[in-house]
DNA sequence: TTAACACGTTAGCCGTCGCTAACGTATTAA
DNA sequence: TTAATACGTTAGCGACGGCTAACGTGTTAA
């Protein structure tokens, strides 16, 4: 019942919908990218199915996964409104601050 | 143990973050915005925190909790890594057609 | 047809999550 | 000083997450 963001938030699964940019997979396929069992990645899959971040298709035995586009595109949209403008801004100064220190960090009165 | 973007992603943790951006509150402060207890509410900035995309300065007998802008210039990055180009295309081009289609249902031969 | 096999999913086990209730602690009021 | 109070955190519970082992099912080979 968890929401997109939540679900592709995970880092196995972040690296999943990374790997089916490339284009629909088995489960077996996509398993020899990790360490964890078939079965775990399995699951992985049956859980970003049920937010429909990904399809699946029926092929003989196998079940070929693929992108759901629809589903990314809500995905882009939680993301776009969880890291706005003003998050980015204080991130940005951040990065900056830290850039102009970290190269020399002698003369800084 | 878990990464700054999981625990960023938790629906009440994305809200304290988006509260935070308009300068440091106490706990019971954020907690008026939730439908849960001061409790529950300090134990997801204690987990921000252990990530560091909080931190907390003691005044009397309160905490301030704001964001830390260091750890959100690191989530900033691993959104960045997450949401790359390739699936922010794929996820435009869903949309697109989405809305191509959304307007007139009819004449789609 | 049936035995062996390849593929994906369910069963079941910890560990962790998110929550409320109970608690410790610091501040204020008498 | 002591009692009352406001604040935040720990204790403890039910539910869920991610994992491996066991399983069901469909496919190939004899």
């Amino acid at each position: 019942m968890p929401d997109a963001l939540e679900v592709a938030a995970e880092p196995t699964r972040r690296r999943l919908l990374h790997l089916l940019v490339a284009g629909e997979q088995t489960v077996t396929e996509l398993t020899e990218h990790f360490s964890v069992t078939r079965s775990a990645i399995s699951q992985h899959l049956l859980l970003l199915e049920s937010v429909r971040l990904v399809a699946a298709r029926k092929d003989g035995r196998s079940r070929y996964y693929r992108l759901d586009p629809s589903g990314m595109a809500t995905l882009r949209a939680l993301v776009g409104q969880f890291w706005n403008d003003e998050l980015d801004l204080l991130a940005r100064d951040a990065q900056r601050l830290a850039d102009s220190k970290d190269p020399q960090p002698k003369d800084t009165p």
